[in-house]
DNA sequence: CGTGTCATGTATACAGTGTATACATGAAAA
DNA sequence: TTTTCATGTATACACTGTATACATGACACG
């Protein structure tokens, strides 16, 4: 049993809120008696709520992220590779549906922007799809076009599945789902191919 | 100068207050103020707060429906009438950008579920973009495939796109995004060619 | 003409929220 | 031994949605 700080515990307790049931969940009065601290000692290790909910949908997220980068050596084949990239980012929504909900509906001023900072490879997610992309067209798999745009699409197609999903505009279950979204990426990719 | 009936006035107000700064600045006591009445005055025309943002976009995205439905009979081809549809979507949430965050962020059970309801046609605006595509299906300048499906994924690259923009994460204004989702469409639906 | 009835409002109160401010405590440094 | 400082507590404030109880005035009915 490691001996864990007060501010791991407080991020472990919030956690453990947000996962139940979402931002709304995570008081600072529940997270104190989580804890058996006070509520305002919380902030003796967080400046402010949204601080500590930041912190914890960007920890979660970063956990993915590197779950990703695993995946830069895939398969040989492009096609197969791209189809494959789209999963962990599903997955990450499936598995964390409330913190990726925050992760993406809250304006961060600090995240990646569009097209300057992915064309300056500052994301590492996007840069192992764009990686992809980039081989496809080389090898003449995929039409010669702007990779970074069309990563962006890609990206695009994923997230907007995943957020009418999550808005409740699907009646399909889990699995249901995941092979809609395989299917409808698939659709997308194939409309790339030279 | 028309009469307004007091549920008129409060939803007139609220939606000020919503279009300003988003759902969290609709607050009750605010609402009541700028109306002049109490809060609680309120609760004799709306049960809850809730049902009260419900129905500020409920109204806001069905006004928008209607210009929709006025591109009906829109251009001969169907491809270009395909592009032109994306836009009162894209309009729609530029104009009320926090209306739209809300129509689509928040759960609601009333909401109309792929498939079963789609394919029941039970929602005019998808029903629109449907028909372009089965005519295009029909006509053989869309592959074959199925409609539904590949009318949910032009949806889902639309409301992809437009979630990461309000999400913050392009740096474009809104004239480039305009010039970007465009071109996103149009690369998807060029991959839907026959 | 009373006299209910009923829609619509007000007044007050309560439990909950984030967090500012002031004070306590105990360990380590001087 | 005394000072410093990180870390906690206690209290209070302004704000939230809304439950409950009461007021008021317009209209229907005997």
């Amino acid at each position: 049993m490691t001996r864990l700080t007060t501010a791991e515990k407080i991020l472990r307790a919030a956690h453990k809120l947000f996962e139940r049931g979402g931002a709304d969940a995570v008081t600072m009065r529940r997270v104190a008696e989580a804890v058996g601290i006070t509520p305002m000692a919380i902030y003796r290790h967080f400046p402010t709520r949204d601080a500590l909910l930041k912190r914890l949908s960007d920890d979660s997220f970063n956990a993915v992220a590197h779950e990703w980068e695993a995946r830069r050596a895939g398969h040989p084949d492009v096609l197969t590779r791209l189809m494959a990239l789209a999963e962990p980012y599903l997955d990450y929504a499936l598995a964390h549906p409330h913190l990726f909900d925050h992760a993406f509906s809250v304006r961060r001023d600090d995240a990646r922007r569009y097209p300057e900072d992915f064309r300056a490879g500052l994301s590492p997610t996007f840069n192992v799809a764009l990686a992809a992309v980039i081989e496809g067209m080389a090898k003449g798999v995929l039409k010669q076009d702007d990779p970074h745009d069309v990563t962006m699409a890609l990206w695009a197609q994923q997230h907007g599945l995943i957020a009418l999903y999550r808005a409740g505009r699907f009646s399909y279950d889990e699995a249901q789902f995941r092979a809609f979204y395989k299917q409808s990426i698939g659709r997308l990719i194939d409309g790339l191919k030279a």
